[in-house]
DNA sequence: GCAAAAGTGTTTCTACTACACCCATGG
DNA sequence: CCATGGGTGTAGTAGAAACACTTTTGC
């Protein structure tokens, strides 16, 4: 959004970042500052950008968080596209729009994906003007956010729940490289919004190829140590 | 893609048409000629058109439907976006952009829409020259297609399989209003790519709320005649 | 020794699979 | 009367759900 050539400032992209803490679903948001009426206006957006000359859509999406995290071989999934012309009936919006792309722009394409990341990685964003911070997922439904991005991260939490069936491994993009079977079992439940049963869950665990029990356990745990696993993608 | 006010000539909606003929699934593509080095060259495409001003995605794909078609409130789902810059690197689709749309485009952003529809609903094609055809979805994957269309539909395909276990309703927009349990189960094993047992099968749709029985019988069939079933949205 | 979470088996129920014969109709 | 597809029931199996107590550890 510096200096590179723009090739089409008609499409974009956006990015959901979800990340779990052990107990709740987080997403990533930029906060946006907008001078209003003299008055300084706090609001919050997904992380996005225009669509660069020669660049694939998802290659956009790729460079969106890696300039944003310095993070790479993040998992992301492309979701769905937003489109309508309200989108930027906003003010506020379009008041930005025009400040930061310094083009008068209609409305805006924005094809939405889906980033799963593991919250403990330190997230260091390149751009010092630019701040991201992590808000609890129920939290961000009430919250004030730029153009439809409220409704991109509510779909964006539905592609992830249907994709689980699909595609289990989906979880673990979100769990640090080594796990507990709570902390498997407690991201499973948020995600599916169910409870399930302790001893049901370890055997359905026991079940799945792709995770494998180490020969470590929880250190420094004021309690009895769980034992540790970790993921294997190809059996 | 005549006379109407072209917003963003960077965007565009495809629709991958599904068809069932009580056999196979078909797909409806549009037949398109281009004079090259004085031949006359024939290939296919999907029904797509560039969004108008003022016009959502969704309202751009149910327009080129009803176009194309005649028909309205069809089953439309919208399931990917398609941006590569090599999307348009085959001089014949270079040209034929060039021809149809009187600009020089670098490459289009395409947002993909799967449409299923009743395939004994007579298609009209409004706009005389153009030409609509069935092909089956077999046939096609060796065809020669515009664009990466031979992508979008084998995606869409993809599509719809998953969101089947989600949405059983989907079937039925393949169907004829009244249908027997042999089409149902003919459809339902082409898409899902099985071969199920009669018996079980009738014990299935049994338990589907949707689905009811009427009392009424085929006819003109030189056999047995199988009952006829409806299907029911809100039960 | 107590608070806090880890770990472990059995029974029940449900959903899916396999399987073979008689029925109705048109020609 | 025969060819064609329509329609029916039962037994076996595998996977999901319900359910309570003992173990380990730090403080």
């Amino acid at each position: 959004m510096s200096n590179k050539i723009i090739y089409n400032p008609h499409v974009s992209v956006d990015c959901v970042v979800f990340g779990f803490d052990g107990e709740k679903l987080k997403v990533l948001l930029i906060e946006r500052n907008i001078a209003e009426n003299n008055e300084l206006y706090n609001d919050k957006k997904l992380p996005g950008s225009i669509i660069l000359a020669d660049e694939d859509l998802d290659a956009a999406a790729s460079r969106v968080l890696t300039e944003l995290t310095g993070l790479k071989n993040i998992y992301l999934s492309q979701f769905r596209s937003f489109g309508g012309p309200d989108r930027t009936k906003n003010p506020r919006d379009i008041l930005w729009l025009e400040n930061t792309m310094q083009l008068k722009i209609g409305r805006i394409v924005t094809v939405a994906y889906v980033a799963l990341i593991k919250i403990n990685r330190k997230i260091q964003v390149k751009n010092d003007n630019t701040q991201a911070n992590w808000y609890n997922l129920n939290e961000v439904t009430a919250m004030n956010l730029a153009f439809d991005h409220g409704e991109i991260i509510k779909k964006g939490l539905a592609h992830i729940r249907h994709n689980l069936d699909i595609e289990p491994h989906l979880l673990f993009e979100l769990l640090p490289r080594k796990f507990t079977i709570s902390q498997l079992r407690s991201l499973y439940d948020t995600v599916h919004q169910t409870n399930s049963d302790v001893r049901n869950f370890q055997k359905k665990v026991a079940q799945m190829p792709y995770v494998i029990a180490l020969d470590e356990v929880e250190e420094r745990v004021p309690h009895r140590a769980a034992r540790l696993y970790k993921f294997k993608k190809n059996p």
